[in-house]
DNA sequence: TCTCCTCGAGATCT
DNA sequence: CTCGAGGAGA
């Protein structure tokens, strides 16, 4: 019996959009607020329906962009209630195609602003891709994260409670021409306490570490050559962990042997690990009891009941042996 | 100690 | 997506 298995882990999920923009947190004069309303949340399956953008130039408003657009589908009522767009408005809109251009015109080079803005971006971006060929790539600074960081006490984020606690005149929201001017004054609200000192910059501009890690390999980005596998593999399905130097081959070869057989490996040992493979750990100075971190902490969960292993090379590789011999046999 | 990484929780957009 | 907690390795 055969099985096919489908791997979806974090740094195995493919970049969907290679040429997206980083999330910038810092304040500045000149850039193009955004905002769309859409027929729902999700980017595969929901269109665009409104496109508006402001021009800021030091600060200022200086040019507007504001569109409907056709989505050449149904608006639910409950859309049309939400943003006051009907199938009506939207069916004497230009369609999307048509819209981009004019949209990446007006955008230009510009630095992006946005509430939550990772939804707009990548609401334009497959647009983009799809329309003309050539993705949106600007930078952009998301109101929603600089208010988390600066209000972390708030109940919530949303772009009407900033407006609220601002004190900022609130008009209509879910239209996205009033709703760029919500984020615009929001995010000129924030500067200025900045200016004022009422607010540390240091308190939102410092990197959070994790930003600026670059992602190396790990136990989960070791892939399957291959996917189908048996479940009598005695390596299938089965996550294992290795400590120390092996003899007979290196570690990132091992790890691949595993995954290939359809286990899996992790780069320390956890709830999930099935197996703590043994290599030579004797050379190591930082080891200084006679055992590593990982068959300490292995040790210990296999007295609080886990069904984990501890077991040599030798045991790590014959298990493999054998079951390969056996199917020999049998074929 | 410092660096780098993984995992899980929590929230926002329409 | 973003961040914090916590582990491993040097």
């Amino acid at each position: 019996m055969w099985i096919r298995i489908g791997f979806s882990s974090h740094s195995e999920r493919e970049n969907k959009r290679p040429k997206k923009g980083r999330s910038l947190i810092k304040f500045i004069d000149d850039y193009t607020v955004i905002d769309v309303e859409t027929t729902g949340r999700d980017p595969n399956v929901d269109r665009i329906i409104q496109i508006s953008c402001l021009t800021i130039r030091n600060g200022k408003i200086s040019d507007q962009f504001d569109t409907y657009v056709n989505p050449e589908m149904e608006i639910s009522p409950f859309i049309s209630n939400l943003t006051g767009i009907t199938n009506e408005i939207a069916a004497a809109a230009p369609t999307i195609n048509f819209v981009i251009p004019s949209v990446m015109d007006f955008i230009g080079d510009d630095i992006l602003l946005g509430h939550n803005v990772h939804f707009d971006v990548n609401f334009i971006y497959d647009a983009s891709v799809k329309s003309i060929g050539s993705a949106l790539s600007n930078d952009f600074i998301d109101t929603l994260r600089i208010a988390r960081r600066l209000f972390p006490d708030w109940p919530d984020h949303r772009l009407s409670t900033l407006v609220t606690n601002f004190g900022l005149p609130a008009e209509n929201f879910h239209n996205s021409l009033d709703d760029v001017i919500h984020t615009y004054r929001c995010y000129e609200y924030i500067k200025q306490l900045i200016q004022d000192k009422q607010i540390d910059k240091h308190q939102i501009s410092a990197i959070p570490k994790r930003n600026i890690y670059s992602h190396k390999t790990s136990a989960k980005d070791i892939k399957a050559t291959c996917c189908d596998f048996d479940p009598d593999d005695p390596y299938f399905g089965k996550t294992f962990v290795f400590t120390g130097n092996l003899v007979r081959m290196e570690r990132k070869d091992a790890m691949q042997l595993v995954v290939d057989h359809g286990g899996q490996c992790g780069d320390n040992v956890t709830q999930k690990t099935n197996y703590l493979v043994l290599g030579d750990y004797s050379r190591n100075w930082l080891v200084k009891d006679g055992k590593t971190t990982k068959l300490k902490k292995a040790e210990s969960l296999i007295l609080s009941g886990q069904d984990l292993e501890i077991i040599s090379e030798d045991v790590f590789f014959g298990m493999l042996e054998e079951y390969e011999a056996l199917k020999g046999q049998s074929d």
